[in-house]
DNA sequence: CGCAGGAATTTTAACGTTAACAAGAGGTGA
DNA sequence: TCACCTCTTGTTAACGTTAAAATTCCTGCG
């Protein structure tokens, strides 16, 4: 064992292919290959005495001789995308994670995808990478209505599967994503039940699905107990407009008692604008965020929050690729997963409230 | 252009291959594969007849076939780690994104690992990643002392760089870093220079050698300012310790009026501790964090902390893999980062609080 | 006994690229 | 004139795999 190789370049590493696996078990390279990918076309003893060969050789098939001959290469594709900065969410670092680990399990490999802003390079990226290598699907995240990368990839009748549901009622393409809708409305259902009565919902400018979508989940929640729906803002998801936004309806002439936001940034926001005015969240007023971003467990007291089921998704994604890729031409996979309410002390007035109130 | 295939598979892109770009350019194809690759091999009149071809055609070099006869794929393995829900840092996600478009810009693109826990998972999934496709590369983040990784790569001969310096003495790997040394003695000073003179660290357990290493920063800023260093903590990187230690500090006889920490994470849980106290961080206590997470922006008032350059991490540790590849033997590849202070409301009495201080 | 039909296995060729070598053109100096 | 370079281009073979076709060997049946 152990090739001591001196040479620099790479893979110095005992190769062990198909020929060598053949002349130890005595068959030729077909036969190997059929009886690792094709059992049924070997006879039992045969096979048996193969698959010891490759057990005992330490044998792999190489990707890159199965890429070139089946052009396929067992890669999925991932564009990654800068962090934002003023984004309190780990969701992606989350996401790449759980998919890969998904990945991984199935057999695949994920690959990165790089391309500056705009859905034009993101294309531009991926129609290289198809030139370049062979890849056998694509995952995209964060689509939106009339996505243009949706409309790229399915005009090349590339197989992709995507985070977030294809808004523009097509449903040819596979997706995954978390009900933003009944993730609001569990909120609001929510701080109702902490007894408020006036509560009001910060979210996002009005072009965003996802945001329209957390929109009507607090309109169900507050329709259902009927409670007024004249608190809402529409605005950029940074933690100022969170701010700014709590202040507003702190000032309306019967303000909010309590605020559903549409990200745990917004609700950072509200946060600092309750610090601003002296009051406590969760004892004066009830605050919500949505992601479970890390800080939301961090600050003081804790942001109760919308848990998305990030493992879930990855695992649901591959395995709708899986399906893509065998060929499986029934409705395509659409999986809609339900977030989960985490409460912390910033939406209730008991036990959860770290520390003592300020006097 | 565009033809259009109705099969289903993978690829059913315009595959222009080598052969036909030779054809349309009235030349062999290993005159177009020198073009491509070896210029100076080729008539300056006949190149640009045939890189023209290549543009009009579109050809891009397939990369499976490339790595099949090269044994050499411009892929570099990656292992993604699972996102630490307790942590505030976006460090990794951040860095992932850095080391991906300076790979994409150097022609290489990322392949991601995956691997449960346990340096020995991690060390079999880098051998079967190596026996099944050719990796050119590895980069390997978050090394230690004595790092069974390390030891395993470098006796493979492959080609590697580590985002963590080998802390084991040896210097022949490349690596990158950043100097939490002088990251950390920046912050000491800083709060010194705010009058401070009871100035404490709590930092992480002693196995840890950035954790060491931030904490000989503190040491060097208390030293030069003949400041005392008996208020110092290790404990794990949690919230939650580092709101204890952040009480024990400040009930000793003579207590602390700063507190420099190894993370953003314990200062977090300063500042908790300062909250339940009734104490105004930067006011009456200065804090300081480490890694710049999104969260040290967002909390009020803003955390000080330390921000590493992450971007160039990644260009550089590209840079010292490309030269690896070239088979540069000079010293290898070594660079040290500055992190940046990021002065925020938590370290200061003025005008960066944000918000009236409560009365 | 001869031959059809089938199961098991081998042979051939190809995926797209490039190193190594071969071959041809043109020039240079003895 | 010819041997001998240099410069440019072409030919061959191989990287490791697998689909398709070809071969061998068996079994059963008329």
């Amino acid at each position: 064992m152990g090739p001591q190789e001196t040479s620099r370049g790479p893979v110095p590493h005992g190769h062990v292919t198909l020929a060598q696996v053949a002349r130890w078990a005595g068959v030729s390279a077909q036969t190997v290959s059929n009886a690792v990918n094709n059992p049924e076309r070997v006879a039992p003893q045969t096979r048996e005495r193969i698959l010891a060969a490759v057990e005992e050789l330490g044998y792999e098939p190489n990707l890159s001789a199965r890429a070139l001959r089946n052009r396929s290469s067992s890669l999925i594709a991932f564009k990654t995308r800068p962090a934002r900065p003023d984004k309190a969410s780990l969701l992606m670092d989350e996401f790449l994670y759980a998919l890969n680990a998904s990945a991984a399990q199935a057999g695949y490999h994920l690959i990165l995808c790089h391309a500056e802003d705009g859905s034009a390079n993101e294309i531009k990226a991926y129609r290289d990478l198809l030139k370049k290598t062979s890849v056998d699907a694509f995952v995209l995240a964060e689509t939106h209505h009339n996505d243009d990368r949706v409309a790229a990839l399915r005009s090349w009748g590339v197989p992709f599967a995507t985070f977030g549901r294809s808004w523009d009622g097509d449903d040819t393409t596979a997706w995954v994503d978390v009900d933003g809708r009944s993730g609001t409305r569990a909120a609001t259902e929510h701080v109702a039940a902490q007894g408020h009565r006036r509560i009001g919902h910060i979210g996002w400018l009005a072009e965003s699905e996802i945001g329209a979508e957390r929109r009507e989940g607090w309109l169900d929640g507050c329709r259902e107990r009927e409670l007024e729906t004249d608190l809402q803002a529409a605005v950029p998801d940074t933690l100022e407009a969170g701010r700014q936004a709590a202040h507003r309806m702190l000032d309306a002439a019967r303000p909010a008692t309590a605020l559903v936001c549409a990200s745990d940034t917004l609700a950072l926001g509200v946060l600092r604008a309750l610090h601003e005015r002296g009051l406590r969240p969760g004892v004066e007023v009830g605050v919500t965020g949505f992601d479970d971003s890390p800080t939301a467990a961090l600050v003081s007291p804790g942001l109760t929050t919308l848990h998305q089921p990030i493992d879930v998704v990855g695992r649901e994604l591959i395995k709708a690729i899986d399906n893509l890729l065998a060929g499986d031409l029934r409705e395509p996979h659409h999986v809609l997963l339900e977030p989960e309410l985490i409460v912390r002390g910033s939406s209730v007035t008991g036990p959860m409230q770290s520390g003592p109130p300020r006097q």
